[in-house]
DNA sequence: TTTTTCGTACGAAAAATTTCCTACCTTAGG
DNA sequence: CCTAAGGTAGGAAATTTTTCGTACGAAAAA
């Protein structure tokens, strides 16, 4: 019952929160028996409890919505993906590379972790936005 | 005294531990009262020994170092600053865009904040990448 | 020399985050 | 009806992170 940020975009998840957030994006609006067997099976052991006070805290801070309507509340992210992603992706420039992000894209290019195919995807994408400009 | 794991770069450091490595960073090795300043400047007000003793942490978590020769220590980071932001670009890479560089690339594109010259830097960049492949 | 300023060390408090126990309710199966 | 399985709510404990008070030493200023 704490004030709702006007917007919940601009709230900075926790480490666990955002855990959380990945399972409802992957598969979208879930139950917690849902998220728990997903965060055990994926990430780490936890308690189906310490899940679901997790995300009733979410809901709490307007993170996450639920529909209560069913017995097995129903919860989804409060804000669209991408806006979430986007001020988090925003954050994260700002603080790594004093929000250049070129300089980001900088230190992609010359991550192993990035693949050939990722490089082609990333130039296709390129080109077409400069033909766009054209 | 803990382990000093392997290697320092795939430690994560937490908030403000970042906001830390930041001013470093930025500045290169520094004592603590002017990192200290930097952020009660640049970031939120804190206490002197607030910082000090994060910083002092930080050495025993291995993710910084520091120069006892003289009365003010002087501290920098232990690893890379390359590594440590490419190791934390790739895990937010992996947590938010499940691994795809280029989704990721996409949102960046599509952010208001991404300035033209931004963009344009981006495109010069894949360019060369470009030139240099065929 | 005395005092004031500025530094580190250390411990503990405070705050934030995460975990889980217990109680209790509803539904499904016997 | 009775029991077992599975759900939510809420509080409190445990852990992690962050903040700061106090003690004390060295150096600079008076």
């Amino acid at each position: 019952m704490k004030a709702n940020k006007k917007d919940n975009s601009n709230i900075e998840p926790t480490r666990s929160e955002l855990e959380i957030l990945q399972v409802l994006w992957q598969h979208g609006a879930s139950t917690v028996r849902f998220v728990n067997d997903e965060l055990n099976a994926q990430k780490r052991e936890v308690q189906y409890t310490s899940t679901l006070k997790l995300m009733q805290i979410m809901v709490e801070k307007g993170l996450l919505i639920r529909d209560e309507s069913q017995m097995k509340h129903v919860y989804s992210p409060a804000a669209e993906e991408n806006k979430t992603k986007s001020f988090l992706l925003d954050k994260f420039v700002d603080t790594m590379y004093n929000g250049s992000a070129s300089s980001l894209l900088m230190q992609l290019l010359g991550n192993k972790k990035t693949s050939k195919e990722e490089l082609n995807a990333i130039r296709e994408m390129i080109k077409k936005l400069d033909q766009k400009d054209k």
